[in-house]
DNA sequence: CTCACTGCAAACATTTTGCACCGTT
DNA sequence: AACGGTGCAAAATGTTTGCAGTGAG
């Protein structure tokens, strides 16, 4: 899975600037239709393919942990992701600098530990309203 | 989704002690190859169907976290999960009674905390043995 | 000029569903 | 007897891939 080249192609380009522009953490398909709108002829298959390579040269972060369908989210600095369980908008949470999470597992000295994802189940403010009715 | 009743046949309980005898958490084709070793004729899909039953009613927890497959974890009490990025093997934390990560994040007070799921990346002690050569 | 990238369609992997029959309650 | 559960196969869903032609470097 490792790319050695990548060339910079419209459709690569368009696919980068669609996900920098959009504040959420779109879904393969959902990039695919704007996309579509500067580029009607590209398909699906390049979008994936193109996901695939910003996210193995790491400028994109592929979120592959909330539910059936992949998530993409142009990678910036590391955060945590809150998923509303009713509407399954994804946010991105501020991490305290302080917080560091790993240190409480300084037990598992048996484990490298690599990296760790955090996801709050939430309520969304907009949920949250529509639930009090 | 919601099930009000549901009965007990010889295919769910089988399923379900199938998971509870797993030490780890395994997916629907794994379980339904273990379970036919009992019942031959059983399908995959209501292997399916029950672990979806049982993941409604609260007695088997649906990790849909971890990459393509879902993985079915037969619930005890709340903990977090390793995975190692080598073997992907899928191990469980044992979490401090004191650690309540949910309180650190007291500032989204616009949302509601339902839940978390922490998951650390690691190279499991196996994996760890064999990269040192 | 090369070879990574493209569009397209077919293949793939996982999960869900429609149906007619079965078996718990 | 009612009606939730079953096996089976087909459908749905999300993603990957083979191929022959295209275009970035």
């Amino acid at each position: 899975m490792l790319k050695i080249k990548s060339r910079m192609t419209r459709q690569k380009l368009a696919i980068l600037e669609e996900l920098k522009k959009s504040g959420s953490h779109p879904t393969a398909d959902e990039i695919y239709d704007k996309v579509r709108q500067k580029l009607p002829k590209i398909s699906l298959g390049t979008v994936y393919r193109n996901l695939e390579i910003l996210s193995d040269s790491g400028i994109v972060e592929k979120l592959d942990f909330f539910g059936s369908k992949n998530r993409y989210d142009s990678k910036t600095e590391p955060h945590y992701h809150a998923i509303c369980i009713n509407c399954h908008r994804v946010d991105d949470l501020i991490i305290k600098p302080d917080f560091a999470i790993e240190d409480v597992f300084t037990n598992l000295y048996e484990y490298s530990i690599i990296g760790h994802q955090l996801t709050l189940f939430v309520l969304c403010p907009d949920c949250k309203k529509k639930e009090k009715k």
